[in-house]
DNA sequence: GTCTATATTTAGATAGAC
DNA sequence: GTCTATCTAAATATAGAC
């Protein structure tokens, strides 16, 4: 057909792959998915996806990598935020409402998984995952100073113990079942300092 | 050798095999890892492992059936608690601290895996689960009505969401770094009145 | 660029000797 | 009971026609 690369059908292309990819990878996993599966589910043959993403490991890391620049633009909505805890709930809650599809949940289980054992895949992951923390820690930091948060508590520590906790909620998210009300009162409370008379 | 089944002996060589087998699950996740790899860790033939276990679906599953009365005998031994929130806490605990084995992170995400592929896999595990989702439920309404538990809180939803907290230690468990602090403080306050001043 | 057809590799599982 | 040897199936990736 067209001798020229049009940039626009190339995109069009690689994204009818990919959304075929995430519905086999969730549905089956990575080692369960077969390249022709995936080429059935975007209606192409398995060369065609072997033309567009070189092998699978590609094909499944691609499906990550729109993850950095959305971490970037959360973190950078909530930077000059002057309420940092309220900010904190907000970037918690945003990471959690990618839980609505029902992909999310498999789809989590196979990156974590794949992580280790592809080192590309690992720094993908390692980018997105370390914009968010980097975001929380200067938010919790800023709580800190202004007394919003408890002073016993250290910044990068407890921005991790948040990102666990957001994965959590995605592992258990059952359809129909919303996790956001239990994840704002863990978040709200365990930063709280104790001098209002805690427990 | 032995011509006679010896149950002992049988019991030791089902051992030695799912040791190796945890290893090796660990490493390399269900799909990625052999039963050749299996069988050269616990250094028999890959025919002996298929002798003890059947099929490789088996042997993983294997390693999760000493979980269900391992929950029953923890359930049971905090039943009779005057403290609800700290026998509450105490659970809590007791399920993070296998978290320190340092597999424990990569086997729980390919149990949540495998549980959505294989039946009698997630028929171990929910048995196993809803022990302690009952037990944490009846000590929940112990506390609810002592007072000692905020009342708003419903007792079942509030198990599960603790169970996904324990999730959350797990994956957030790195070697050297002890868990039970964030999780202690997390479940507490989740769990603690507002009368006293509150979040 | 997209296909059909296939080469290659690997791993689960079994047969049968000892 | 445990081994060696092997059968079989499946899937990644490629070659080459169109």
């Amino acid at each position: 057909m067209a001798r020229t690369a049009d940039p626009d059908r190339v995109a069009r292309m690689r994204d009818r792959i990919m959304s075929g990819a995430a519905d086999v990878f969730a549905m089956r996993g990575f080692e369960g998915a077969s390249v022709a599966d995936v080429a059935r589910a975007a209606e192409v043959s398995p060369a065609t996806v072997f033309y567009y993403f070189g092998d699978k490991a590609t094909l499944f890391r691609s499906l990550f990598e729109q993850d950095i620049p959305k971490a970037e633009a959360l973190v950078a909505r909530y930077a000059d935020a002057d309420d940092a805890v309220r900010a904190i709930v907000d970037v918690v809650e945003s990471l959690a409402k990618d839980a609505t599809d029902p992909r999310a949940p498999a789809l989590l289980i196979e990156l974590l998984r794949r992580t280790g054992r592809d080192p590309e895949l690992l720094d993908v992951v390692r980018r997105s995952a370390s914009v968010i923390h980097e975001g929380l820690t200067t938010l919790i930091e800023r709580g800190l100073e202004s007394g919003q948060i408890d002073a016993s508590l250290d910044a990068r520590e407890t921005a991790s113990w948040l990102q666990s906790v957001v994965d959590a909620a995605y592992l258990n998210a059952r359809p129909g079942h919303c996790p956001a009300p239990a994840l704002r009162r863990t978040v709200l409370r365990y930063l709280a300092p104790e001098n209002r008379g805690g427990p």
